[in-house]
DNA sequence: TATATTTGCGTAATCAATTACGTAACTAAT
DNA sequence: ATTAGTTACGTAATTGATTACGCAAATATA
């Protein structure tokens, strides 16, 4: 075994975590081009998010998608510029520019769905297969950590051992 | 629910994995400075790796870490800007750079030993608190990835459909 | 109404990590 | 000993995302 994170087990949540992620990011990249559509992983937060929703504003996708809004700004100028998606200076508030996906955009949907309902096949068996299943671990992380933070646990233990 | 991905399910595995991930990293460059060490969590793994070994070349370290070499220069870049890792060159293969803590480095172990414990230890109760551990499910899906990839999962679920 | 504050967006600078490429040292084959 | 191929390392360019900053529009307050 080359590798040194399993060993150091708890101290290391973060870096398998992150791990994990990137190798299942790669291989939804490669699926996209394999499959032939010029689309990459990255971009589906925002996308299905569009796809469900009429138009939104900047400041709304990112913190529907918890993302910086300079990174919305960014994907969406990719989109934009794919011709996915175009935006239009909301009426009521000038500040906001809204963003939608548009008829090309639209046309798309059908085949990345295909590609979508795979991926989502996949993801499936994956949890299956688990007698722990990792989707209800991170929703207990994240409900663990809602109700009090990392830090606030760190210090607190900090403070116990006093 | 301002949160979009919680309801997307299996489709987005990789997405959450990555947020929990720089949650916890996050977290933890914050406590590291909370208690004066000018640590960041990025060095963990080097560092730590350092730790438990005498010296290493550059790639032996990349592949221990399943990370790119010229990250591991970085890496060892800022930590030899701390002073915390020294390098020499090897004599049984002048191509080699051995790198390994200094005096200065190992002086500082037994702080930062204090602080990855009560790193630790939250991650310990994280994981007890939990019905379904997410260590034992980053493992499994580990394992089940080694097995057959991802991405050939993909292509023979895309077969059996036809 | 004038002024202060907040909000929405965009740009710039920065950061962390990767891929791509070049060079030098080692190894193997003739 | 020469040549070809591989390995180890370093640098440069690129990617993706963040924080910091500034401006303009909207909102609240005196």
């Amino acid at each position: 075994m080359q590798d040194v994170f399993s060993k150091l087990g708890p101290l290391i949540i973060a870096s398998r975590l992150k791990r994990m992620s990137d190798y299942i990011m790669r291989a939804g990249a490669e699926f996209y081009y394999s499959n032939g559509v010029d689309f990459e992983p990255k971009w589906f937060p925002l996308y299905y998010l569009l796809s469900h929703e009429k138009e939104l504003g900047i400041m709304d996708i990112a913190q529907k998608l918890n993302i910086s809004h300079p990174a919305v700004i960014q994907l969406a100028k990719e989109l934009e510029k794919k011709g996915w998606v175009t935006s239009t200076k909301s009426k009521e508030d000038a500040r906001k520019r809204l963003l939608k996906l548009s008829k090309k955009g639209i046309s798309l949907l059908p085949q990345l769905q295909l590609i979508w309902d795979d991926i989502r096949e996949v993801n499936r068996q994956v949890v299956e297969s688990q007698s722990t299943n990792v989707l209800n671990a991170l929703e207990e992380m994240e409900v663990f950590f809602a109700s009090k933070s990392y830090t606030e646990r760190m210090k607190e233990y900090q403070e116990s051992k006093k």
